[in-house]
DNA sequence: CGTCGATTTGAAGTGGATCAAATGGTGTGG
DNA sequence: CCACACCATTTGATCCACTTCAAATCGACG
């Protein structure tokens, strides 16, 4: 647990911090193929928490044989750099849209990042993907409380921009929901993606001790 | 321009993104010892803006010297590994304040982190520091209006937390300011600062083409 | 002295929070 | 196979933190 890095395989988790007062918030969501920092290596404690969304399988690399790979395999190195530099741009792109978007399109930008996000790693099939997030934990990642989240979600599919049933979410129209959203992609630097990071096998590469997690 | 990585000398920068609608979000503050991503060397193009803030001192280190650096020097390398480490950390933090926390808070919190911050690489003196930022950028970062910003100002001046004059932010009691903000100095990691950090002749010895920028 | 940007203050409007309660879905035990 | 328990979703009503608009004041500077 202290040292080393953590891959997600399979499912989603997403990282947060607690406040005094008790609220949450969600700082950013971990997809297929996503690491944790390489925290341990330089810095004494985590300043948040890392919780696993539905049923997920992540992988545990400690720390000597990271070092390892990140010497013998140029490959592991550039992918672990381009997905630190991808992970920044998200939580800029999150700051932006929590401090100058309204709830709705903060709502509808989040989903067409997912969308991006998962088509990448190959984990969204035709027009939807799996999202096994509730509505207080979008609420809690947009800053927005889960009654207005669910009141954004309804309008977004009143407007036949989103269909969802089931922790399934459906976007029949993905160019509509981006200009709902104002949605640009480049800030995810989707065509710097190393081949690892596509290729779904590489995390599986990566597998030393596959830990399992419920809900 | 392109390639290598940017290190701010002396004064204050940020990295800003500006909407469709024309409202702007600053994302985060470069103070002396800060240093862009080694973004070009890996991504196509940068997603946000970088402007100064005051009358700033710029080193521009390109890409082939930054390389050598790397490998030749390991403290160079720990200096930039931990400086992003405490980057991402800040937004992090940002976006759990913006996310969560109410107006009040959030100005209060950022002038404690400016503080720490600042304290870390010697530009704070006894209980005041040099603030080059206005009221206008202070909302823009914290997702906040300009008017909004300046009353809550106000009223942590009427709280005798803070006085403020002439871009000279003056923190009687740091404690009291805390506690008004819930801060947690942990997220920045200072205790993890490697030396060449709190060295400001760092920076310095890794200057090439000093930029001056006017406000 | 005039100009222009930054700060300050007032008044009115609103996006989203909060509180409360109903509804729906799912797994579990009898 | 039903009934309860528990959680997520949904909806209504009210409240308020913050926005927006407008205008006055205050420097700093040529």
């Amino acid at each position: 647990m202290p040292n080393g890095v953590f891959v997600v395989i399979a499912g989603h988790a997403c990282r947060y911090k607690i406040l005094p007062d008790g609220s949450r918030q969600i700082l950013d969501f971990m997809l297929p193929g996503d690491k944790t920092e390489l925290h341990s290596l330089l810095l004494k404690a985590t300043d948040h928490g890392i919780l696993t969304l539905g049923p997920t399988t992540i992988a545990r690399i400690d720390r000597d044989r990271l070092i390892a790979d990140i010497f013998g395999h140029p490959q592991v190195a550039v992918a672990l750099w381009w997905n630190a530099l991808q992970r920044e741009a998200i939580l800029r792109e999150r700051i932006t849209a929590i401090g100058r978007r309204d709830a709705y399109a903060r709502v509808a930008h989040l989903l067409c990042e997912m969308f991006e996000r998962l088509r990448l790693v190959g984990e969204t099939a035709d027009h939807h993907y799996t999202l096994p997030v509730t509505q207080a934990e979008l609420g809690d990642a947009l800053g927005i409380s889960e009654v207005y989240a669910n009141r954004m979600l309804r309008r977004l599919h009143d407007e036949k921009l989103i269909v969802s049933e089931r922790r399934i979410l459906r976007i029949p129209n993905l160019d509509a929901l981006k200009a709902a959203a104002a949605f640009d992609a480049r800030y995810l630097h989707l065509e710097g993606a190393p081949q690892a990071v596509r290729d779904a096998v590489s995390a599986r590469r990566l597998m030393r001790s596959p830990v399992r997690s419920g809900t």
